[in-house]
DNA sequence: AAGACGAAAGTGGTTGA
DNA sequence: TCAACAACTTTCGTCTT
């Protein structure tokens, strides 16, 4: 990963310009720019497509799950400690024993290095940062040593511990942004991310709709005051639970397809829809719920005649 | 002609018997 | 394990700008 650090907005050349270290993002209070600091790093580009398209897809080692528990991470010794044995059935216990310790802890280590170098490429196509893709890492690495991975392809469980990482450090990634870097089919990235977070016991907070904002708002180049009104109507609307059991994803376009037209920034509902991952009609319930039970009827009125 | 709106039917997941 | 259910999507026809 390279990191360029900016000392001011390329856009409108404010100083006033803050990181945010946690989201991988940097943006400038004066004009709202999100700006990538991040570069991606290609160098994993290079990683062995013809491997995974050859190889099967099998995972996990040939074992029995309670040796796993015993075995993982501890030496079954080493051959010196073979000379102070004295009997040969200890002989032959030991090496046993050995034996399968390395068969397991090999697998194992193949399986993550593979796992490993796929995860990096993901986290760098989403440009997510160190922090989000070590947590990842540290997820996946407990899947396998479950056992999680058997029956499910080794990308998939991937781009759930990367999904439940994200959730974890509050970056937000859609399902379908996942799903685009990661060639698995959003349903079973959701399937296994549910899967894996079970078994792990990963609490994970309902994700917050404001957290989508400032990447959408970017996306879209609508203005910093049309950021944070879309935040503070989300304020409102989680205030008279509004929010709650909907798809944080819509409620985020919602508002800020209200906020976009307050500040006579128009977006079309289909342009807000798109880059927030869901349909228009989504967005128009959504909105209809908004206006209505927050009174924004004047004010969206009201810019309307300017 | 494009955008907004709303109805109706379908999908996948959760919940509770 | 199954059925009811809520949220969201797809599709399509109609109205508005």
């Amino acid at each position: 990963m390279i990191r360029k650090q900016l000392k001011e907005c390329p856009e409108c050349a404010s100083k006033n310009i803050f990181g945010d270290r946690e989201k991988g993002e940097t943006i400038c209070r004066d004009c709202g720019l999100v700006i990538e600091d991040r570069m991606v790093d290609f160098g994993q580009e290079w990683r062995t497509f013809e491997d995974d398209a050859n190889t099967k897809r099998r995972t996990g080692a040939p074992t029995s799950e309670t040796s796993f528990d015993q075995g993982l991470g501890t030496e079954v010794g080493n051959t010196s400690d073979f000379y102070k044995l004295s009997s040969d059935r200890e002989r032959d216990r030991f090496f046993r024993l050995r034996k399968w310790n390395i068969r397991i802890s090999t697998a194992i280590e193949r399986n993550l290095k593979v796992a490993l170098a796929e995860l990096k490429r993901v986290s760098s196509f989403l440009k997510l940062p160190k922090s989000v893709e070590e947590e990842a890492a540290r997820i996946y690495r407990q899947a396998v040593q479950k056992g999680l991975v058997r029956g499910r392809s080794m990308e998939s469980v991937v781009a759930g511990a990367l999904y439940a990482a994200c959730r974890r450090h509050e970056v937000p990634r859609t399902l379908d942004e996942m799903g685009e870097a990661s060639g698995i089919e959003k349903k079973e990235i959701g399937r296994t991310y549910r899967f894996v977070t079970r078994e792990l016991e990963i609490s994970i907070k309902p994700s917050n709709p404001a957290d989508y904002i400032p990447r959408f708002a970017s996306a879209l180049k609508l203005s910093a005051e049309t950021q944070s009104k879309s935040v503070e109507i989300l304020e409102h609307a989680r205030d008279i639970e509004l929010t709650s059991g909907r798809g944080p994803t819509g409620i985020a376009a919602a508002a800020l397809y209200v906020a976009s037209l307050i500040h006579g920034e128009k977006r079309t509902q289909r342009e807000v829809a798109d880059v927030a991952g869901v349909t228009e009609v989504t967005i128009r319930n959504r909105y209809k719920e908004l206006i209505k039970k927050l009174k924004l009827t004047k004010e969206v009125e009201k810019s309307k005649k300017k």
